[in-house]
DNA sequence: TCCCTGTCTTGAAGTTCATCTAATCAACGA
DNA sequence: TCGTTGATTAGATGAACTTCAAGACAGGGA
């Protein structure tokens, strides 16, 4: 199920790890940068995957879906935009579904949004 | 113009300046950080935002429509959406409008990004 | 094999968003 | 005062997104 629904790319050629204020983004950069915050401007979305990476290690969707007032199929449409954002991964075992954050794809959105020194001058 | 268009408040409670893993987000600071993520998820204004941070100081509004092949009033749309985000503020000075972005903002949500220690070890 | 539980996918309805054109507002100079 | 230039606002349209209900799929136990 996991592995590989990640049609991004974790990262557009030399804006790799490039604050967006060292030098402008080129449209490419932009847009995948733009699907990433995409998935993370829903607040549900938010919220889950602020759980799955507070879980520490890895959480089931079984204690996801009763913090929320939106039904099941919904949680699961939105842990599927979040996985195809790159930002968690799953893996069935049993009859449960684990869910753990990709923390490489969270320190490349942080690092894209870092202020520059010369920013914080002003 | 500037000055006070921005709804957001800049943090909510408890929520500020905690990563996003530190502690699960609630609900208020789900939707505060998802209003913000809502205005990065457009390549423009990715762009838009990558290009007034990147101007070191500030720019007019003159040097960034050209960049784009939308229309004058669509940048004119985008730039009020970061505005309101709080992400950028502007001034009039003369016939040219100058935007320049709020450090603090974008700082909030790259440290509502970041990753722990412990979920980097897994 | 059959049924039950848990999760995901599909299809449809309602809402939100990006974009354009046209109109308006602000500053400047003749 | 009037016309020009630069920027924003207003209204309309088509595309994308959120949500739910219904159905499908996977695994476990009788």
């Amino acid at each position: 199920m996991s592995k590989q629904e990640i049609t991004l790319t974790p990262v557009s050629g030399a804006s790799c790890c490039t604050p967006i204020s060292d030098a402008a983004l080129d449209s490419a950069g932009a847009a995948d940068g733009a699907a990433v915050f995409r998935a993370l401007a829903d607040p549900v979305r938010l919220r889950l995957l602020s759980m799955i990476t507070s879980a520490g290690d890895e959480i089931c969707v079984c204690d996801l879906t009763p913090q929320f007032e939106v039904s099941g199929p919904t949680i699961s449409h939105h842990l599927k935009v979040l996985r195809e954002a790159g930002l968690v991964d799953c893996e069935r075992r049993g009859t449960w579904v684990y869910y753990w954050p990709v923390p490489e794809r969270l320190q490349w959105i942080s690092t894209l949004l870092a202020v520059p020194e010369t920013a914080l001058t002003r």
